[in-house]
Formats: structure tokens, sequence, C-alpha cells
DNA sequence: TTAAACTGTTAAATATATTAAACAAAATAT
DNA sequence: ATATTTTGTTTAATATATTTAACAGTTTAA
């Protein structure tokens, strides 16, 4: 039964995101090519163990250790701006915080609302406690039978079960960082 | 400061040694030329991550165990007759069990004295209990004013403050496993 | 002994990893 | 806003890993 062959990509790439250093410093410092560098965390490549071993040397990090690396998601804190799940697209984007999120747990998006991007006349409604803040343009929130208007810096929180409706009014994307606790989808 | 680079071929080397199968078993069952094992087990190539993924599949041991393997000859036990250690070669040569052996060791050696192969007529002497016993060939020993014809089955023991010599007075090669406590060199 | 089936190693052919250079997109600076 | 860096990616050129095939040495069998 052949293993199923580890993902140097994610590894590599986990490892440098955790130090917030660029493909091309780590190529500087561990005198390999930027390309290789990507190459390899994309699985575009099979490096050799040479060429792995500058690398993570210059990380630094024993091979050992790169390959005992916990790469599961379970206990992930940092989610890097690239990392988040996209939940849902179109005129309305959603990118998640964290993956199979729990009960307990908050659901975390980053939200954005193109010019005329509209949840829906119908009203939304789901078993949750809502909050949001308005990090970029304007929108105007329905909650029961109260309509909002909101801009930068502004903030919302409602219990989810009262129906509400999210629409993008003006010309500008509208972005919004929200949480709901338990996860509504 | 670059890292000492691990020394790969040994590592496979050995799994493949305690495991005992060939280089072309091994090969066969992982799908990869003998060449290629031959190669890196010395150190002739840089393998691919793939490569080596492969060969380890079917060993079978994970990457992770691999680079975590215990190299050190601290413990190690069984000696393959090609791990000999040689420790002198010519006219006689040794074979050593072990290496850096401490002085609670027994240094266990495999000699083979050729036709004419002489310690020297000015005897050796030193700190040891020494042992052995005749695997081929004929040996003439001296020790103090004694000396002794051994043929094939013989076994000696003396402290080696005495003075002795060996000489192979025969036709063919003579092969001596001994045993020296401590290792007298 | 001789032959046959192994062992590990090596050389040339081939496949592929790695680099150098150019690219477009995003961030930063002026 | 418009440059100017810096980001990650990609393509063609080059370096090198891997295979195929042959080699020589050892072991096993007859």
């Amino acid at each position: 039964m052949p293993e199923k062959d580890i993902d140097i990509g994610s590894r590599l790439k986990k490892l440098r995101d955790e130090r917030n250093i660029s493909q091309r410093q780590l190529a500087k410092k561990s005198n390999v090519s930027n390309a290789a560098i990507s190459l390899i965390e994309n699985n575009k490549t099979n490096p050799s163990l040479g060429l792995l071993k500058k690398i993570l040397d210059a990380v630094p990090i024993s091979i050992s250790d790169f390959f005992a690396m916990d790469v599961s998601e379970e206990n992930k804190v940092v989610f890097r701006k690239n990392e988040l799940i996209e939940i849902g697209s179109g005129l309305i984007s959603y990118l998640q915080v964290g993956q199979n999120l729990k009960n307990n747990q908050p659901q975390m998006i980053l939200e954005r609302y193109k010019p005329g991007a509209d949840t829906g006349k119908s009203m939304l409604t789901h078993e949750s406690e809502e909050s949001g803040l308005i990090l970029e343009g304007r929108m105007e929130l329905t909650v029961g039978d109260q309509t909002y208007f909101l801009g930068v810096g502004d903030a919302y929180l409602f219990n989810s079960n009262i129906p509400h409706r999210f629409r993008n009014t003006g010309g500008i994307d509208c972005v919004i960082v929200s949480a709901c606790t338990p996860p509504s989808f």
C-alpha cells in the first residue's frame, strides 16, 4: 500500500508564512532560486533532498523536524490572509477564518459586497448571535423592522433569529468583517 | 551555519541490512532501479524526495521516522561482515568488530595472514588478555619460550604481557578470529 | 571444477529538477 | 495619482538525477 505522499509544499509555505519572509528572502538566504521555492510550495517539482536541506537550513529547521512537523489544522491559531477559506463568491464573497468550526467557535467571515449586492428581500434567519464591523464602503442593514446605514468603523450585533438583510446601495465595494456563534453555514 | 548534511546512504543501507534484503529486491518492491539504490547508499547522488519516498515505502518506514532514525553506533549490536572495521592491511589484515571500543569491551578481530606473514622477531607485548581461534590454514604461535603449531579449530589464550609472535609458515592464507581485553590498539 | 544465479557498481542515455530571466499583480513610496 | 519595489509565477536553458544495460565479483548448485 503506497503511503500517501506528504505535502511538502504546504509545509514549507507554512514555515515561511509563520516567519513572514518572502520566497526571495528565503531564496537569498539559502542560495536557492526563488523559482525553486515557488515550484516546491506548489508541489510542481520533486525536490532533491540536498535542495530541500539548503532551504530548511536557512529557515532554519532540521529535516527531521520538518517531516515530523504538525500540519494538522486542529490547533491552528493564525490564519494568514491568503489562508482564509472561500465559502462563497459572486456579488458577495465570503472568506472564513478556519475550517470545520465547532459549535462553540465563532465563525469569523470577511465579506465583500459589490455594488448592488443584496442578501435578499426574503430576509435571513438562523440560530446565532451575529456581529460585524464595516471596514470599507457603506452598508444598508435591516434587522427586524429597522433599517440602518453603516459606514467605515460602524459595527452591529444582533440575534440572527431576527430576520435581517444586507444591501450595498453604494457605488463601491463594501467590506465587512463579521462573526457568528455558532457558525451559521 | 550550514548544518552538517545527514548521511542518507548509511541510513538506507542500515535499514536494508537489518532486513537482509538486496538492493535488487528493494528496487523491485519499490519500482526503482537498483542502480539508484546503489548510488544513494554511496551518497553518489542527491535523490529526489519522491524517489526516496518510493524506496522508504517499500521498506517500509515513514520519511519522518527515517530522518529521526537513530544512526549512532553506540548501541550497535550486530556488525555485518562488510561492516567490520579495517584497522590494518598488508601481509596481515585486521578486521575489527566495532569501533571506539571501551576498555571493558573485547576487541574482536578477524585476522588474515598471507603466506610468510610474521608479526616479527621482536615479539609483541601489551596489557591484555588475548584469545583466538584458527578458522583457516595453519599458524605458528610463540608465547614466551614455547612455540606451537595450530590448525583449523585450534584456539589459544594468554596474557599479552608475555612476549608473543604469530607466523604463517604455511603455503595458504591463515585466518584467525581473536579477542583482546582491553583493546590493544 | 564449471555453470548459473546472485551480489553491488558503473557508464551512457534519458528524464527531470533547478536556474536565470521575464512576467503580471500587489504593495509601497514619491 | 504615478512610479518604484516587492510579491509570486512561469518559460526556456542548463544542470543533474534516474534508468537501462553492461560489468566484475561472490555465492550456490550441480
